[in-house]
DNA sequence: GCCTATATCTGACTTTCATCAGACATCAGG
DNA sequence: CCTGATGTCTGATGAAAGTCAGATATAGGC
């Protein structure tokens, strides 16, 4: 590909555009404009603010207003004032816009799956690519957000964390087994993960490591978000959680098989230490005072 | 990304439509509707069929029409009866309309570089997936057409063909010289590229060997093409080319450090030969008789 | 030449989308 | 309680987009 990047950039806007549209016209086909098709897929289960709406859908106060009314009066949403703002407004799907709602996804999810389909050869790495796009385009909505150390998201984080040191060390670390999710629990430990719509890609665990200190361990980040500064966003959520915490320091072990995590260290203020456990695959010891 | 294929397709299309959107909404800016603006700027410079025009932008007839009499009031296009069929019409962009489109495309330009001024460290991945992308939505509209052998699409097919085979032989095949393309012209030679949206994406190239022979050399996909059947088309391509020639017959040499390259062959009816030269890096040869 | 199909154009009409000013209720801070 | 700011709603209005039936001209087969 030799063509400048914007000739790149424009050729994949043309090359989506017509596949954005046809999953955009699946909001269609059930006898309603787009616009308050629009609204109402993208409205929360238990209840989306007006304004927040808005803001996501780009439209006009007066436009969101009537589209509401139009949807109210089909019985499908109903809206309520906020109890902590009485001048916002929350809109919340009936169990009959919920029913809509559901047939709009199925529709997507059936054009989706029919796109897919068509191409069974190149589905996983087209995906992968769809991945990448997907978590870069959305990099200023990436959130982190503690979670359940045995949950979904963080078992998920796990199995590719594991995936990915076996692959790193040339040796089996074996499927997760969530024995030691225990130590992660609140009070002492955190289980943090990064979130971009809906989809975790990254993930850094607090636990106690003895009076005083908390240990990091796993931190992960998916292949297809890195690049963008999430390490950096991961270690600063879990040193202020351990601040939270109580902890007056923090260490932790890594090893020169993940160079870019002792490079990550080295720059953000870790300082290297003896060796303070017997943990077989560390070569490299960190530790850091917290400041308040 | 543990999500299931729908989800993560439906997750791209959430974060793209965005940006499509900005895209799409460069062109506007000058005064002058969406409609009106996409129909200008998809006009080819030497002028495009009406009925083509409503197929690729999926415009009604009356619709198509009306927006054309707009831009010849504006002094942007002019139409004129096909020559080949008189109910068609063709419509072509006056120097003043390719000046405007020009400016659209300035505009456009701008939009894409601002974007990706933004991403520095992870821009060439991000385009990278925005290419594979690109190639695999615009699968059914990729083109094998016959080259200048010494011309800038040739070259660049033939740029990536080296880096590969040095990367592939681990020994610096050097950069193109463009020395032997004659032998790729014709009446005797051929070099076909595959084009995708005006990108080059894979190349073959067919020369004299001898009396009613002809060979086959420079097959090259690219990495974000590769999946979709092209190398079949492209063989298949160049074996037409050769009986358009004359040749009775076909042969190529090949390495095991190009395995898909010697199963491709074995499958397409090539049958393995004794060496017919002694190009240091073959260990394979084939021949295929071509049938009339 | 006649007939049917195709491509475009025109006029009349509807729906959807967008914008704006002003009304009204509520909030935050003094 | 007053004041200015904020969030929502309403009505008026206009632009853009989409729809449809019918008119006109041409192509191609008989």
């Amino acid at each position: 590909m030799t063509d400048s990047p914007t000739t790149r950039l424009r050729r994949f806007n043309r090359a989506v555009t017509a596949e954005v549209g046809a999953l955009d016209a699946s909001y269609l086909g059930r006898g309603r404009p787009l616009g308050p098709a629009r609204v109402l897929t993208s409205l929360a289960t238990n209840g989306t603010e007006v304004a927040e709406l808005r803001a996501r859908l780009g439209l006009d106060s007066g436009l969101t207003s009537r589209i509401l009314r139009g949807l109210e009066g089909e019985g499908l949403i109903e809206t309520q004032a906020d109890p902590d703002d009485g001048r916002r407004r929350i809109a919340r799907p009936t169990p009959a816009g919920l029913a809509e709602i559901a047939a709009y996804e199925a529709l997507s999810e059936k054009r989706a799956s029919a796109m897919l389909a068509a191409l069974p050869k190149v589905r996983e790495d087209l995906l992968a690519a769809m991945d990448r796009i997907a978590v870069v385009l959305n990099r200023d909505r990436i959130a982190i957000r503690p979670v359940d150390p045995a949950g979904p998201e963080a078992r998920a984080c796990l199995t590719a964390y594991y995936a990915e040191l076996s692959h790193r060390f040339g040796e089996d670390f074996g499927p997760d087994t969530g024995k030691d999710a225990d130590e992660f629990l609140p009070p002492a430990g955190r289980f943090l993960i990064a979130d971009s719509d809906g989809c975790a890609i990254g993930c850094v665990a607090l636990r106690r490591e003895g009076e005083g200190t908390g240990e990091v361990k796993r931190l992960w980040i998916a292949p297809e978000a890195r690049g963008l500064g999430l390490s950096h966003r991961l270690m600063g959520a879990v040193e202020g959680a351990a601040r939270d915490v109580g902890y007056a320091r923090l260490c932790l072990d890594t090893s020169d098989k993940l160079p870019e995590a002792v490079a990550l260290y080295r720059g953000a203020g870790w300082r290297e230490i003896a060796a303070y456990n017997d943990n077989p695959h560390a070569r490299h010891w960190f530790e850091k005072t917290l400041t308040r």
